[in-house]
DNA sequence: TTAGTTTGTCCGGTATTTCAGACATAGTGT
DNA sequence: ACACTATGTCTGAAATACCGGACAAACTAA
């Protein structure tokens, strides 16, 4: 209980977690995973019981099977475990199984040294957003956000251009109540986000000053696969103090480069 | 049958498949995600389900529950399935959750953009050796291997480096024999390959010529963990015919950089 | 057309796995 | 010393996840 491994104060924890109630191996890895990604850092078995509700027993059967596969690891003295060596790999054949990934993130390097910003590729994951890479920028001040953590879509600039395709009711049914509201307990009307969404939309681009927190001016641009769809985001994190001529200046590069990483035009 | 995604060509195939043979989802698992890796491009269920000697309805099943988790993705027109965006955040997680990886990465961006040449970071899996990462050389001779293909220890530089902590006893329970056969047919002695991973251990270093293909030469040195244990090497890929002062020059920056990454001198 | 193959879904039975709980051991704080 | 908590392993028993097989639909080839 010294620290707080364990954060029950999710709001919608418990919410199938009827104790007496069996569930499948398979079921209990991902709850496990996605635990675990959730967390950030390695945990102790005691703790993932707790944490995916499932008993004790089963979770030391699971973990020892995943950690033969070395889909998870070891780490530390004792007891910690995380994610293995075999996810490294997984993940690594996802990123370059097609030659399009591998030029996104060309471009993202290239943008990170041609410019000095912080660059990030943004996606959704479910109805959350989250970057999927990103590189910071080198200097003083380093605004960076993990790779892979969920962020609620309307505190987000990309999340208003990925969203582009909804109708107002997709929209509602689509996003969480609770995501309106920010960090700092300020509330985005409803309203306001569709109306940001469509403008996206029209302008092929979006941006956000600050919203997610004070102190960011975010810029995104749309990256279309061969439906016109866009699933991913290029996009620029900078300080709100950026000038405006340099603000445009990194917009129209923003731009230019998505469009070039497009597969369709439209 | 016009396409041979299924290679049964395995020597070691059919090993435990007994048919009626119940397993566990998590194996199935497991399983599914290697044969994926093996095979290295989407496959679809049916196959899927030969690779791994499971039942089609129960291969279904997995598949569509991990497609539910994003740890798998449709790609294609149909029925076509790999990797999905989950695996590239828990394989981002591995990858970055200490501050010691994150170094290796950038030596490994500093050295190829510094020396042109291919650069790699390797280490092993079970009893393979398998490339962790990599950075390919910018110049019309690119020679790449893929991150995460098993190769046999012993056709390998950084293999005889991994193995430095092992009694010739353990080295010959360790390797399974018909690794000693190369590519092309030749065999190396076993007893040769032992004396080969005793220079390597009191050098601190290991070359190799034209040994997994005629026109590589490679050369590895150690990256120490706060045990002093190698687990991971860089390594540099040269053509064959790169001059010995240039390779002399390339070994001793690689042998710094490894020295400069490892958690301990010894 | 027919015959053959593959895909995706569904269902009932049983072999197996999950579960709860006990246990020894180790650590912590007073 | 004590009480308390957590770890890791084991076991019996019951719930159920996996399996085999069947089925319709789609596709191919002759």
């Amino acid at each position: 209980m010294s620290d707080n491994a364990i954060d029950l104060a999710e709001p919608d924890a418990g919410k199938d977690a009827r104790p007496g109630e069996r569930r499948r191996g398979i079921d209990r890895v991902i709850m496990l995973l996605e635990a675990l990604l959730k967390h950030r850092a390695p945990m102790r078995v005691g703790d993932i019981a707790k944490m995916i509700g499932a008993p004790r027993s089963t979770t030391y059967e699971i973990v020892n099977s995943l950690l033969d596969a070395e889909m998870l690891e070891n780490v530390g003295t004792e007891g910690y475990v995380y994610f293995g060596r075999s996810m490294h790999l997984f993940g690594w054949a996802y990123s370059h199984h097609n030659a399009h990934y591998r030029r996104i993130i060309e471009t993202l390097d290239r943008l990170a040294v041609e410019t000095g910003e912080t660059v990030q590729l943004c996606g959704l994951r479910g109805n959350k957003y989250v970057v999927l890479d990103c590189r910071d920028s080198p200097g003083p001040f380093r605004i960076s956000s993990d790779v892979g953590v969920e962020v609620s879509i309307p505190w987000t600039a990309s999340g208003r251009l990925l969203l582009g395709h909804m109708s107002e009711q997709e929209l509602r049914d689509f996003i969480p109540p609770a995501d309106y509201t920010l960090p700092d307990g300020r509330v985005i009307a409803p309203a306001e986000f569709f109306a940001d969404v469509a403008t996206a939309h029209r302008q092929g681009y979006s941006e956000t000053a600050a919203l997610a927190d004070r102190f960011t001016w975010c810029m995104a641009a749309p990256i279309r696969d061969g439906h016109g769809a866009i699933n991913k985001t290029l996009c620029f994190v900078l300080p709100i103090d950026t000038p405006e001529p340099r603000r445009n200046q990194l917009l129209d590069l923003l731009r230019e480069r998505a469009r070039t990483l497009s597969l369709t035009d439209s």
